[in-house]
DNA sequence: ATGGTTGGTCGCCAA
């Protein structure tokens, strides 16, 4: 089995690409942000390829989807206790015992922020409902754009960006009392390396100069992390492609399971 | 503190 997540900057410009790594990739499950596609829009070509699509649109902001091989037995959108409830950012399917939540978190933009107090209410509210419908030893995943960089590895200027957006203490510490739940950050299952990325600014060319941050994440319960075998980050897909058009600022994070 | 680029949408906001 395999699980992605993506954030795309818009479903529609990312179609081509899109279904070149379900080509590619073949996976079981893909967990799509910021789509800004609308339900009735979504291109009929993920069908084609062989997917089903869930999707809790939006536009021209926000909105998440999830593509499946097989069709979801139950489906939830949004959460209880969403301190922006008129965002589309939580999707939740569940494939017989195994759910999977597709999160695009909050971005807080800066500590001074409002938006910033709010990102922490959000993620500790999205917790406290995961934590009250599913048990550590449940079949459970959770990805997405969680706009947090878990620790100083996961920057690449951790000094300069001490303290700042993506990198503060107070979101550091919410994201791990997801861990003490019993989530698993399934990619340092199997990397222990520093300066891995998921996410590049579009401006300053901050790819080529290896600008990132590893904010988007596959977690997973105990059960998931065991039979994790690969996690995988695709940075071919933060460049610029011929026939496919321009990348999202995120490279999708690709996890295989036994 | 600002700027740089992209997307959806139509003058500008979010990232």
């Amino acid at each position: 089995m395999r699980i992605v997540t993506w954030n795309v900057n818009s479903l529609t410009s990312r179609l081509p690409r899109i279904l070149s790594l379900l080509e590619r990739e073949q996976p079981d499950v893909v967990l799509l942000q910021e789509t800004k596609t609308l339900d009735d829009e979504i291109p009929s070509e993920l069908n084609e390829a062989g997917y089903v699509v869930t999707s809790y649109g939006q536009r021209p902001y926000n909105g998440v989807a999830i593509l499946s091989r097989a069709k979801p037995d139950e489906v939830t959108r949004g959460f209880p206790g969403d301190p922006v409830p008129d965002e589309a950012r939580v999707l939740t399917a569940r494939f017989g015992d195994l759910t999977v939540v597709d999160a695009y978190v909050v971005n807080g933009r800066d500590l001074s922020d409002p938006m910033y107090e709010v990102k922490l209410e959000w993620l500790a509210n999205l917790r406290e409902w995961i934590a009250g419908r599913f048990d550590p030893s449940d079949r459970l995943i959770v990805g997405g754009d969680f706009n947090i960089a878990p620790e100083d590895r996961d920057v690449w200027d951790p000094e300069g960006r001490a303290g700042t957006i993506h990198c503060s203490e107070p979101e550091r510490a919410e994201l791990r009392r997801w861990f003490d739940w019993g989530l698993v950050d399934l990619f340092r299952l199997h990397h222990d390396e520093t300066g891995v990325f998921s996410w590049w600014d579009y401006r300053g060319g901050a790819f080529h100069r290896g600008m990132g941050l590893r904010i988007d994440l596959l977690l997973g319960t105990r059960p998931m992390a065991q039979a994790c075998t690969e996690v995988r980050i695709d940075r071919n897909e933060r460049r610029p492609t011929a026939g496919e058009g321009k990348p999202s600022d995120h490279a999708p994070v690709i996890a295989t399971f036994d």
